[in-house]
RNA sequence: GCCCUCAUCGUCUAGCGGUCCAGGACGCCGCCCUUUCAAGGCGGUAGCACGGGUUCGAACCCCGUUGGGGGCACCA
């Protein structure tokens, strides 16, 4: 207890990177950042048919996105590797065989079907599982079942006590002696099972704490077996405390399945929000910095995280709210940075070279303030701003028939391209004025209905930013060539 | 079926026996500001699943019911 807390992330590199498991990284770094710990990275790619490179390398890059960084783990190495399990068959044989060899494992022969019959020649249920049948096998019925040529797999002997431990999120949790079989440690053909490997690594890198889903629960009482036996063997310094988080859950309440595009760390990234809005969103899917604040740096969630106070109860995905922490966490980006950030989202869309040229770089620099209050995540700049980076904007259908639709449009049209193009400074107070004075004062329309379709004229939507500022930026030229593109709309229309 | 687990506004949560006719946030609804949309400000809507205990006193403790979730492999 009083040695310095390691907890490990663990996953299997199969498949995309889920918003889930994310959490779970999260807290498992928090927790170990929190009291100045280890965080430990090790990949479980013991399933070659299911386990990718690809998906190994985006696990990583995903890791560091939401800047997780681990103290051990590939490519940063450390004094327990290797820490991919492929690499690491050796040692799980090496214990398996001094499990068997201390009397804590035994070999089994019973097929399924031979455990099945034998439970329903009792009256009991075939689901109470494995009946430990195997447990005392003499040497020459071993002998015997080798010679039909079958091929046994190692069970862990289990205690006949209760399994009790006390649950860093849900407090004491007890299992009833007797009502976990023996389990399978090794296959039949010598594949070491995860419920073995991932205790058996967690010893061996002195793991100290393990948070993981509650998925996990029902399993811990044969890891606490299996830790007593590792222990006795010198395998084990002990068991680790275990935390079991609740559940991540998308609509209904429902774990959200891996085949829910919502789970998909990437649709996020893809979207834009910032590693340390996301980060915060996921750290409030069970756990509370304070009663009235719910917005946090990374460093200001390390500082007040405590698995203790992490909630049991499962949590629904909302998206609307992760977008509303976002929001608040771009806004508070400086200016440069927020720019910074925005602009491989326009290069990628063609919108500006990478890096800007420099009437690019000008053009974002003034943008940027009024466009940062308007977004809620980053490719969203590509719809807003996109305007000011193309010689012709594409008026959005919607914004067309809202706006440029009849009569009232082609003569608010007009009167602005008359007002703009004989004023003499081309600024925003300058546009300011000379739009109302033409606009409310000469056509005596409302501000709403005066500017509206102006507004879609010049950036093609309803929403952008602000007007007069965004005419600056685009020119006199572009500006009018704009006002007479939408005044054939909606003549048209 | 068996085992485990969870239970406060629509959602995420605060609450760890009295200071709670339950606080915050998102959402939603108003109002203000306003050249659109936002942002911001102000206000509002809405909840302790049910039943028994324990206690002077229960959202908080205990038991049960109901409801939700998960697990019962030679997958991870």
């Amino acid at each position: 207890m009083s040695s310095a807390v390691r907890t490990r992330f663990c996953p299997s590199p199969t498949g995309m990177v889920h918003v889930g498991l994310m959490r779970t990284a999260l807290f498992n770094w928090a927790h170990a950042r929190h009291s100045g710990g280890s965080f430990v990275f090790r990949i479980e790619d013991t399933d070659a048919a299911r386990d990718s490179e690809e998906s190994y390398r985006h696990l990583l890059d995903c890791l560091r996105w939401l800047g997780l960084e681990w103290d051990e783990g590939p490519e940063v190495g450390g004094p327990h590797g290797p820490y991919r399990q492929s690499e690491r068959f050796d040692v799980y044989r090496d214990v398996a065989a001094r499990l068997l060899e201390a009397g804590h494992a035994y070999e089994s022969f019973s097929t399924n079907d031979e455990v099945d019959a034998r439970r329903l020649a009792a009256g009991q249920d075939p689901k109470l599982g494995y009946d430990n049948a195997d447990r005392f096998l003499t040497d020459a019925q071993k002998a015997a079942f080798r010679d039909e040529g079958r091929r046994p797999v190692l069970r862990l002997r289990m205690p006949d006590e209760d399994l009790v431990w006390t649950d860093l999120v849900r407090g004491e949790i007890r299992f009833a002696a007797g009502s976990v079989p023996d389990f399978v440690l090794v296959r039949g053909n010598g594949a070491p099972l995860y419920p073995f490997v991932n205790p058996v690594d967690d010893a061996l890198m002195r793991i100290t704490d393990v948070l993981r889903g509650e998925d996990l629960l029902p399993s811990t009482p044969r890891q606490l077996a299996l830790y007593a036996a590792l222990t006795d063997i010198g395998i084990a310094q002990g068991t680790p405390r275990f935390g079991h988080l609740p559940y991540v859950t998308g609509e209904g309440s429902k774990k959200l399945s891996k085949r829910d595009p919502q789970s998909n760390l990437d649709v996020y990234r893809d979207r834009g929000f910032l590693p340390e809005g996301f980060a915060n969103y996921l750290a409030l899917l069970g756990w509370s910095i304070a009663e009235d604040r719910d917005i946090f740096s990374m460093a200001e969630m390390v500082e007040a995280f405590d698995v203790t106070r992490v909630s049991a109860n499962p949590a629904r995905f909302d998206l609307k709210k992760a977008e509303a922490i976002n929001a608040t966490h771009l806004r508070a980006l400086p200016v440069e940075e927020f720019t910074a950030r925005v602009v491989p989202y326009l290069a990628g869309a063609g919108l500006v070279a990478d890096p800007p040229t420099p009437e690019q770089s000008a053009v974002l620099e003034a943008i940027a303030p009024m466009a940062q209050e308007r977004m809620v995540v980053l490719s969203e700049a590509v719809g807003l701003l996109g305007f000011l980076f193309v010689d012709e904007v594409t008026i959005d259908p919607a914004a067309a028939e809202k706006q440029l639709a009849g009569e009232p449009a082609v003569e608010v049209l007009d009167a602005a391209t008359a007002a703009l193009g004989e004023l003499a400074e081309w600024s925003t107070p300058a546009i300011e004025q000379a739009l109302k004075d033409a606009l409310v004062e000469g056509l005596g329309r409302k501000p709403r209905q005066a500017f509206g379709p102006v507004r879609v004229a010049v950036s093609g939507r309803t929403v952008s930013p602000p007007l007069y500022e965004s005419m600056e930026l685009l020119g006199r030229e572009r500006t009018l060539a704009r006002l007479a593109a939408a005044r054939g709309v909606a003549t048209a229309g």
